[in-house]
DNA sequence: CTTTGCATGTAAACCGTTACATGATTTT
DNA sequence: AAAATCATGTAACGGTTTACATGCAAAG
């Protein structure tokens, strides 16, 4: 059987139950809070893909209800964890996508007044430094699960610390002709 | 008739098509060099939206063949410049979306051994090195294409100079336990 | 004369969000 | 008793990439 490719969202689906068996609803928590920033996903992609992903052999689920609350938490196969370490240790080109409106509209802004550019500067300062707010709140705990989540924790913290600086320096600056 | 929805690729359509007349061939290029680190476009998506644009009332387009090679450049009608006006000024909030393979991977690098993880690190920094060499070489020509241009110019080159750093910064400590 | 660049477009596949639907348990 | 949180799922829609298809013009 040829290894299935793995698509974006499985791949975060592998690497969070490699982290220990885990519900869809655990891991969409789990995204949220420590990922959101980098990588994001919702339940309707999670769930179908969960389930994909067991078909595939990767995963296998196992019940796990608590009264009557149904519930599912899902481990890893060890075909699972060979695919999770063959992507992880795969040299190919890493994806890199980002679609930020406010820079889009910063660079359509020359047909905007000087005070309505500095607004549009000052909204994504306030949109960066809250990512920062709520990075510093959960890097006390970030050391505790394990050095991978806390690298990332420090790059998210130190890239929107560096835009909060840019924002605030280009909107000092005099308007430019 | 109501203002049709902009849809995001649509906004950065008509932006630069307010930039000056343009093909979707020249927008295309203008995007891959000044804004693909923000913004991403396909010609996929490119023809059909101007097409769509245009029946929308939002541009025209007027041939404007060279030889025997086809050729069409649109440009806003009122409709569109009011359409991409009130996109410019509209609060709401601004959409911001990454997708980082190298985050991802990172976050889930605790099962790679510590070159491995080395490793990735310099190859995240050498991709946003690249992107930093890329815009340094236009960084002289991008201010005499007015402020946003030059706005969005400098904050993609400090941000990405920003996470070079962080990328050496975070190799060169000590593993962590 | 062959490669690179200019120029436009379509179709299929894939990916992803949003809105909806349902119901149990815990907290206030 | 109500609200928040746990928990799973589907359907419709929309957006995007990729691969394909075509052909002219300029430069090497």
């Amino acid at each position: 059987m040829a290894p299935a490719t793995l698509n974006p969202t499985s791949r975060l689906l592998l690497g969070m139950i490699q982290l220990g068996k885990r519900s869809g609803y655990e891991i969409k928590q789990l995204a949220d809070i420590s990922a959101r920033f980098f990588w994001n996903v919702s339940y309707g992609q999670i769930y179908p893909e969960l389930k994909r992903l067991e078909e595939a052999g990767l995963i296998t689920g196992e019940d796990e209800a608590q009264g009557g609350r149904a519930r599912r938490v899902y481990s890893l196969t060890s075909a699972g964890e060979q695919a999770l370490s063959g992507w992880l240790r795969d040299p190919a080109a890493l994806t890199y996508e980002v679609r930020d409106e406010g820079m889009l509209k910063l660079f359509f802004s020359d047909s905007l007044d000087p005070a309505e550019r500095e607004r549009l500067l000052r909204t994504m300062r306030a949109r960066h430094q809250e990512v920062v707010d709520r990075l510093a709140e959960i890097e006390p705990d970030a050391a505790d699960k394990g050095s991978g989540p806390y690298l990332t924790l420090r790059l998210g913290l130190g890239f929107h610390r560096a835009m909060v600086e840019l924002c605030d320096e280009l909107a000092a600056e005099p308007a430019r002709r």
